[in-house]
RNA sequence: GCGGAUGUGGUGGAAUGGCAGACACGCUGGUCUUAGGAACCAGUCCGAGAGGGUGUGGGUUCGACUCCCACCAUCCGCACCA
């Protein structure tokens, strides 16, 4: 027997792959259509500097195992892989280091690849896509241009989430305590125009399809938290100063008759409409200005400390009782949600009431159950209505329902419902993203590039640094932002924002299924067969981004009738974060990265990703130990030595034969239920019974070499060969299936307790009934002499498993 | 504050109503060795023992890591969303 030598085996299996392209999926021949299709899929990298780490292999190795286990099982596999390349860190050092960030982008993307392959991954390579390449860009622009026809993308000049260091746009999603998400330099609001997409328009389609697809609820909850569906009601407030209705959303309506004032944002447009009115608009003016300069984190940081001014002067009137109440503006009322106004109910709501403390304002209760004066009583369960007119007595929910009908009957109300999501920023000042094709012309506005024109091709420049005011480097070539209204013909100019990361990954599934295609973004033929995606795994980081912002698209395209399913993903999981050594997240800067590549050369790909997959449960935050994967180089060396354990013999033991099915079954289900760690020490359970035996059939190590086959590719497929398990390689094999009867073993171990504490364990012949099960239990020396003369007041029996006597 | 999770040996973890600590890592002792940071063998929750033991306190049950109630701790996400 030779060495256990990973080195070569891998690099040999892998050249055989490669070559025979084994794991290329087709939909050539009526034989692959007739196939059962999976999709299987990963988020894709983005090439970094850095080169790969521990965390993409702990995704990629599941889905990797997933895939090999469907293909043994006769699926048509597809599992493709590709590059999210445009992005910030690769123009930074561009930037740095004065290269063109295409360059930059070549050489990462070919320092992945070779760091992927090294790790045996049965992608697909004839299918890989780059986000940064013209002729996949195209079609994201096309899917813009869709987009901007049918009224999802449009211009607004409006206040946006500003980084000081990155000088550039970031969406609310990118915000992260106030601070850049990339860069952690502080983020400030400014007006500017910017390219949005009304992701808010499919809100519901948003929160409605996860009805129908099997996510982790994880994830559904909190995408559903982040739409933040809320139903409540509009309420016109009358101020006859200005003879204007403000309206309030409220989701308490039926608290109305315990509205003791009214508070706009600062931002609010009555305020200029009220200037000559009210008495202080000095006070309320420098209040406004104060509260613009302010930045997000700053806001937050305040949240304790209410501010705020009156607008002296005019009131509002209460539509329920008629009542006048004053208006005040405050930061605590924000101008983006609802309609940047509302009725302050201090008695049942805990912001109003801190306002109304601190500013002496009234207090009145309008739902029994609390002490109003001393805390906001705000239980909606129990309450009953007080102090408010025709609701007087009724519960909280049905005070609701009468109180928007009596608004709608009266003309000052309507139900409501609102969302916390925003529309999504989709401009970035920035040179490395797909331009956004769209010619700017001073007769027709914003004009799309026709499609025929696409696509719009990033021109070279010199820098790609922002200018000063923060515009795009792109401003700084006027050979490619001058150009001719495609409408017109007239003198015009291209947009020169580009898109955000964001773009190129929220449809990178759908190119995959086709990817070569020329005419199409994806051809009928091949969106048919292979979507949806049946199984995505990828990061909870990307819940709210590129989950949410890829539904959004895919939901656009469906209305469109572009795609086939309403839904992109079927199924979505989500895998753990890998720690460092102490217990840390891994970064440079704490110095603990622990560099595949380096494991690969020690212990090799096979050992490396049985380690990642028995590390722990796969879907929790697990720290990284060195030793740990050695322990699993071990068990690959005690896997190779088997090959001497091999007899003519067809069944060594019942015992035996009855763990392989045991195992056979466990490490099936366990696979599927993404539980690889129990799946792998299942296989090493098997192995110690092997060893113990000393000898192993040749049936028994086929199905043993398939079921390891997708975590250890290569070791599995070099023992099938050297050890002539089949004149066929492994990779054409047939899944194992287990025997219920072979499990099953002739006697059983039963434990008997005495109320409950175990005191003695017999073997039993397996099938025993309960009263025979008993009787064995009750002959047993060691329970009769505990047992002794004491009554048995009961005995419960578990065939097969335990007899218990209470005596 | 709201939402979600987690809590078990020296460590990662297993067991989801039926033998707590599977499977590994580490450690201890041994074999072989010029050597061992290799390989193999034995041991390894605490306790001399009876017995005790899964964050804490209660409850349900013949039986609870597992179910219920209350609390504590840690982590993650959101956070003035009316």
């Amino acid at each position: 027997m030779k060495e256990y030598n990973p080195k070569s085996i891998e690099a040999k299996w892998q050249k055989i792959w490669d070559d025979n392209k084994v794991f290329a999926a087709r939909i050539d021949t009526p034989e692959d259509k007739a196939k059962k299709k999976f999709y299987a899929l990963i988020e894709f990298p983005y090439p970094s500097g850095q080169g790969l780490h521990v965390g993409h292999p702990r995704s990629n190795t599941a889905m990797d195992i997933i895939s090999r286990k469907r293909r043994l099982e006769g699926y048509n596999v597809l599992f493709p892989i590709g590059w999210d390349a445009f992005g910030l860190p690769t123009e930074n050092y561009a930037i740095k280091n004065k290269v063109h960030p295409a360059i930059v982008t070549e050489k990462n993307i070919a320092h992945f690849k070779d760091q992927l392959k090294r790790l045996g991954f049965s992608f697909d390579w004839d299918r890989e896509i780059d986000t940064t390449d013209p002729d996949y860009y195209k079609w994201t622009q096309w899917i813009f241009l869709k987009l901007f026809e049918q009224g999802l993308a449009y211009k607004s000049k409006m206040p946006i989430n500003w980084c000081t260091e990155c000088k550039v746009g970031l969406a609310n999603e990118e915000v992260v305590n106030g601070v850049c998400e990339r860069c952690g330099a502080q983020v400030i609001r400014v007006e500017r125009s910017q390219w949005m997409l009304k992701i808010t328009e499919y809100a519901q389609k948003l929160i409605d399809g996860l009805d129908d697809v099997d996510f982790i609820e994880k994830v559904k909850i909190q995408q559903r938290n982040w739409i933040g569906r809320s139903e409540g009601a509009e309420v016109d407030f009358y101020v006859p100063a200005i003879d204007e209705k403000l309206t309030v959303y409220t989701t308490r309506p039926d608290t109305l008759f315990g509205a003791t004032y009214m508070v706009v944002s600062p931002e609010d447009p009555v305020i200029d409409k009220v200037k000559d009115i009210i008495s202080n608009y000095d006070e309320v003016a420098a209040y406004k200005a104060e509260a613009a300069k302010k930045s997000d984190f700053e806001r937050t940081e305040l949240v304790k400390d209410k501010t705020g001014v009156q607008l002296k002067g005019i009131y509002a009137v209460n539509p329920v009782n008629g009542k006048e109440i004053p208006i005040w503006t405050s930061d605590y009322v924000l101008v983006s949600y609802g309609t940047g106004k509302i009725m302050a109910v201090p008695a049942h709501d805990d912001r109003d009431w801190a306002f109304a403390k601190k500013f002496g304002l009234d207090i009145i209760e309008v739902v029994a159950g609390g002490d109003v004066q001393n805390a906001a009583f705000t239980d909606i369960e129990s309450g009953v209505m007080v102090n408010s007119g025709f609701l007087d007595g009724l519960s909280v929910k049905e005070a609701k329902v009468k109180i928007i009908d009596w608004l709608v009957d009266k003309g000052v109300g309507i139900r409501k419902v609102n969302y916390k999501l925003r529309d999504w920023v989709f401009s970035r000042q920035r040179y490395w993203g797909e331009p956004i094709p769209i010619v700017i012309c001073d007769h027709c506005g914003y004009v799309p590039v026709p499609e025929d024109q696409l696509p719009v091709k990033l021109p070279d420049v010199e820098s790609y640094v922002q200018t000063d005011t923060g515009e795009s480097p792109l401003v700084n070539v006027p050979e490619w932002v001058n150009t001719t209204c495609p409408k017109c013909g007239r003198p015009a100019k291209r947009e020169t924002d580009t898109m955000p990361q964001w773009a190129g990954s929220s449809w990178y599934f759908i190119r995959y299924c086709d990817p070569h295609n020329k005419d199409e973004y994806i051809s009928k033929e091949a969106m048919d067969y292979w979507m949806p995606v049946d199984w995505y795994n990828g990061g909870m980081e990307h819940t709210t981004l590129h989950l949410l912002y890829s539904r959004f698209w895919h939901k656009f395209l469906y209305n469109q009738g572009l795609i086939s399913c309403p839904e992109p993903y079927q199924k979505r999981t989500s895998h753990g974060m890998i720690l460092g050594e102490n217990g840390e997240k891994m970064s440079k800067s704490r110095g603990n990265v622990i560099n595949p590549d380096d494991i690969v050369d020690e212990i090799g790909a096979d050992s490396f990703r049985l380690y990642e997959m028995f590390m722990g449960a796969f879907d929790q935050a697990i720290p990284w130990s060195t030793q740990g994967a050695k322990g699993c180089y071990r068990f690959l060396e005690r896997v190779w030595k088997m090959q001497d354990f091999l007899t003519e013999e067809e069944e060594i033991s019942e015992a035996l034969k009855a763990d392989v099915h045991t195992t056979i079954k466990k490490v099936t289900e366990d696979y599927e239920k993404m539980k690889f760690n129990t799946a792998i020490a299942a296989l090493m359970s098997l192995v110690n019974s092997i060893y113990a035996c000393g000898k192993l059939s040749k049936g028994d190590f086929k199905a043993f070499l398939l079921l390891l086959n997708p975590v250890a590719p290569h070791i599995t497929e070099e023992l099938w060969e050297i050890c002539n398990i089949d004149s066929a390689p492994l990779y054409k094999a047939k899944w194992p299936e287990y025997d219920e009867k072979a499990m099953v073993k002739a006697n059983v171990e039963i434990v008997v307790q005495i109320c409950g504490k175990v005191k003695a364990k017999i073997v039993i012949p397996t099938g025993l009934d309960k009263d025979a099960t008993q009787a064995a239990a009750l002959a047993d020396s060691k329970v009769k002499e505990i047992v002794g003369n004491s009554q048995i007041k009961k005995v419960i029996v578990v065939p097969g498993r335990l007899v218990n006597i209470v005596i």
